[in-house]
RNA sequence: GGGCUCUUAGCUCAGCUGGUUCAGAGCACCUGCCUUACAAGCAGGGGGUCACUGGUUCGAAUCCAGUAGGGCCCA
């Protein structure tokens, strides 16, 4: 047969993904003769195309999954999509206004229809976009976060919380986004430093002549200040207790208000009080029962009751009325500052208004007693544990969270308004109703006289539910898939969304289910670029994913992603480790090659290939042990490491090079038979993090059967491995290195063969491997020796001397230099080890065995400063 | 301001419960090779005051305290 001489990746990928596909490799149904392992994917938002960060997250969750499934488990990683309400429904509205459609000219079923539309369009486009990675999901079980069941299940749950008073609906200051025009909770907000002025404004007091000027960053908000706040320990402003104050422009006369809250430092120490726009002045307004007058309209511009500069933004508002101070004399200076500012977190140019709005809260303090409890005593384990401190800070400070969504993307509030002051809540109007009448007593009550509360629910709310929920556990929990996968294994996902999503899906899973949603949690980093920057589509330093992916491979990306993830910690993401990860599979892909191209004889073994193949055997299973604890601890880069360097040192530089047939000479049967076994195994160990060479490859080796895949195949298990071989084999390698690096030393060629004189305490143990030395080192021939040889190039291993005759390339004087700069050192690590031998708290206090450790390092030198002495 | 966290080779990072010739890996770099699987390769090599200061200890990259600098979260 003829292989190709390079792997073609695009090729391969297209037609594996398809057979696993139709083989329904990636289906998993519930067997309870096998272990669950389940993972429920991070649901990417529907209006998202894949980048890196969905790159590393989807690659480490198919690693886990493809290894799961190989040691058996039944294992099922379920797909899906996020409705996103604030960012779809900017893109929906968006995309209306191209077709001239206003949103306000739709009700709430016509602009859902469009909704719902442009979702099946492009909601998909993600999860295929995964497939190019390998993503070996259970697509019949692709769910989404406005599925029905998940829903039903919001409203189930809101309902709940009602009935025991876990939500409430209050007035109160919220973060509010003016372009998306709706609430986010605290945990979209993000803050910036930004430049700003502050700007220092004179006010006059009531009845006198006196002024008070105080100190603002948003001037524009002076027009809806309801009092002037001081600090009643603060005696510069005793004067002005008592008094009024004029407001600039509108000539509203308001109290001087006295409070500690009053940073004595920060500006002039007197500050003004905005109840409507300013949290903390809020908070003031109610202590001090203040006036609240809101400039503001629900855009950010302002309104009727600011009196001046209605309709115009935020931003022209400030810079007007500082012109406008400045010309009536109230603005005494303006300095510049840096602040931080909330930014929307869906539109991060947009400033965050506080506003105060009605909304519904979830009153969390009285839920998150369980999510707390079962992480702090790993009853959920985070990976790495660092993680759990924040989460604690979190819930041991938690705020109510408001839930209210000003949107029609989601899920609608299933509360329903009646008479003044009524609220009752329902899966359906009838049933609100039925609630309504017998909270009343009023059976007279219809279905018109109430009316559903307009907003949506949180993304976040919604999204919470899913482990639950894509098991259809609430309204079946008794259903035999729930039973079977919930709760989940492990959760992979990034630390930026412990809260938002984590946090709240572990509450959900102790309200609902009385049990936690997952086992573990992965917490990958953040994908940065080289200078440490966070990838951005306006820094435009995120590469293109599913074009690195055409150039490099999806193995040669996935292996690119992980070399660098170590779990927890950002990644600096470097093209040239895709690179690396291409060129690996390219070295694998000719090993194989090699292999299968052997002329095969049924010959004697070759002696070096008999013992190539004890160790390989040894290796293997010594790097499975390994592997299997790597993977227990999520230190998946290290594990690609260790198969790395399994494949490339072990197998292709070593075992490779020891069984290679003489130049035009035929392979023996046995070797082959064993070279052949041992790339399966290899592709085994590779198929988690390269599936796709390590399938093409498993096809190539052999005829297949209908179900004979390697993802399918069984994991290798432990078989145990000598110790001692490996050791011994070791040895021998590190000799082959002493020989290699004389001949290079000594420029001496490689052709040119030499010989090898060992005084070793037991040259039996070398004598099986001669073949192999002779092979790898080019050496004719190998002996054992009682004395030390004049005129050879020395080293030692383990306490055996090796002399390879030099001849006519005798020791130089350099040479002899290099050697006696080497006896020094000794001799200084020898005085080392003496210093510490000779203290007798050293000697009494170390363990037994670490003091026999520091003689066996002197005997050790002491060799090998004698050898050394007989070049000189 | 409060909390968390980090600082080890040119770069990115391992280094567990203090003790192995422990100062490591990958990449990058240097030297020599187109050796018949692979130049996307082979064989060798150099490179670090473990941020700093002090403490605990027979012994510290590792534990403790402080300092400097970076990052993150929350106000």
């Amino acid at each position: 047969m003829s292989i190709s001489t390079k792997y073609n990746p695009a090729e391969v990928e297209s037609k594996r993904y398809q057979e696993w596909l139709d083989k329904g490799f990636f289906k998993s149904t519930p067997n309870p003769d096998k272990e669950p392992y389940t993972i429920i994917i991070p649901p990417p938002n529907v209006t998202g195309v894949l980048h890196m960060g969905h790159m590393l997250n989807n690659t480490i969750q198919d690693v886990l999954i493809r290894k799961a499934r190989m040691e058996g488990k039944e294992a099922c990683w379920v797909p899906g999509t996020d409705h996103a309400s604030i960012a779809t429904e900017a893109k929906v509205v968006g995309m209306l206004r191209e077709k001239g459609i206003k949103k306000s000219d739709l009700t709430r079923e016509e602009f859902l229809k469009y909704a719902f539309e442009w979702k099946d369009k492009y909601g998909g486009i993600i999860l295929n976009q995964l497939q190019r990675l390998g993503a070996s999901c259970d697509w019949d079980r692709t769910f989404f976060t406005m599925d029905e069941k998940n829903s039903a299940a919001v409203r189930d749950v809101f309902i709940s919380y009602f009935k025991k008073g876990y939500v409430y609906r209050d007035y109160k200051m919220v973060n509010w986004d003016p372009t998306a025009q709706t609430t986010i909770s605290n945990e979209e907000v993000i803050y910036k430093d930004v430049d700003a002025a502050l700007y220092y404004v004179e006010y006059e007091i009531e009845g006198s002549d006196k002024k008070v000027t105080i100190a603002t960053t948003r001037p524009e908000t002076i027009l809806g200040d309801t009092a002037i706040c001081i600090n009643p320990n603060d005696e510069r402003y005793t004067h002005l207790k008592g008094k009024k104050a004029i407001v600039p422009m509108v000539n509203r006369v308001i109290p001087i208000i006295e409070d500690e809250y009053v940073d004595l430092e920060f500006g002039t120490g007197c500050l003004k009080v905005t109840p409507a726009h300013d949290t903390n002045d809020y908070d003031l307004g109610q202590k001090h029962n203040l006036e609240t007058i809101d400039i503001l309209n629900d855009d950010a511009t302002l309104n009727e009751d600011a009196q001046f500069y209605v309709g115009m933004t935020r931003e022209e508002a400030r810079k007007q009325i500082s012109i406008d101070l400045k010309e009536s004399g109230h603005m005494v200076k303006v300095e510049s500052m840096r602040h931080k500012v909330g930014f929307s977190e869906r539109n991060p140019d947009t400033v965050i208004e506080p506003k105060l709005s009605l909304q519904w809260f979830v009153d969390m303090q009285k839920i998150v007693g369980p999510a707390l409890e079962n992480v702090m005593n790993d009853n959920i384990q985070f990976f790495p544990d660092k993680f759990k401190n924040t989460y604690k800070h979190w819930l041991e400070n938690i705020k109510d969270w408001p839930i209210s969504r000003q949107l029609w993307w989601g899920q609608q509030i299933p509360a329903y308004y009646y008479g003044d002051d009524g609220v009752a809540v329902g899966k359906t109007k009838e049933e609100a109703l039925e609630m309504a009448i017998k909270d009343t007593g009023n059976s007279s009550l219809t279905l018109d006289d109430l009316k559903q509360d307009e907003d949506v629910v949180d993304t976040w709310f919604s999204s919470a539910l899913v482990p639950i929920s894509c098991f259809d556990g609430f309204a079946n929990p008794d259903n035999e898939e729930y039973k079977y996968y919930y709760p989940t294994q492990t959760l992979v996902t990034g630390w930026d969304i412990i809260f938002f999503w984590v946090a709240r899906m572990i509450i959900s899973g102790y309200e609902f289910a009385n049990e936690k949603p997952f086992e573990q949690v992965y917490f990958t980093g953040m994908v940065r670029d080289l200078q440490r920057r966070k990838m951005s589509k306006s820094l435009g330093n995120s590469p293109d994913a599913l074009g690195l992916i055409d150039q490099y491979g999806a193995d040669g990306v996935r292996v690119g992603m992980l070399l660098s993830s170590a779990a927890g910690n950002d990644l600096l993401f470097d093209e040239k480790l895709c690179e690396q990860g291409s060129k690996f599979a390219n070295k694998i892909w000719n090993s194989f090659r090699f292999i299968k191209t052997q002329e095969v004889q049924d010959i004697p073994q070759d002696p070096a290939a008999k013992i190539a193949g004890e160790w390989f055997m040894n290796r293997i299973n010594e790097v499975v042990v390994e592997l299997d604890d790597l993977f227990s601890k999520f230190r998946l880069s290290e594990a690609l490491m260790s198969t790395y360097k399994l494949v490339w040192d072990d197998f292709c530089s070593w075992y490779l090079e020891m069984i290679k047939p003489k130049y035009g000479e035929p392979i023996d049967q046995k070797t082959y038979d064993q070279a052949i076994g041992f790339i399966e195994q290899v592709m085994k160990i590779i198929h988690p993090f390269m599936p796709f060479i390590s399938e093409e490859i498993w096809h190539n080796l052999q005829d297949r059967g209908d179900k004979d895949y390697v993802m399918i195949a069984e994991w290798p298990t432990h078989a145990g491995f000598d110790a001692d071989q490996v050791k011994k084999t070791s040895d021998v390698f590190e000799a082959i290195t002493g020989i290699r690096n004389v001949r290079s030393s000594k420029g001496m060629s490689p052709k040119e063969a030499l010989e090898l004189k060992i005084k070793a305490t037991d040259f039996v143990s070398y004598e099986a491997y001669i073949p192999v030395i002779q092979k790898l080192a080019n050496v004719s021939s190998v002996e054992g020796t009682d004395s030390k040889i004049e005129n050879a190039a020395t080293f030692i291993i383990e306490k055996d001397e090796f002399y390879v005759p030099l001849g006519e390339y005798a020791d130089t004087a350099e040479d002899k230099e290099e050697a006696q700069k080497e006896i020094s050192r000794l001799e200084g690590f020898i005085k080392g080890i003496d210093k510490k031998l000779s203290n007798e708290k050293f000697v009494n206090n170390a363990p037994e065995k670490v003091v026999a450790m520091e003689k066996k390092k002197k005997a050790d030198a002491e060799a090998k400063i004698a050898l050394l002495n007989q070049k000189l």
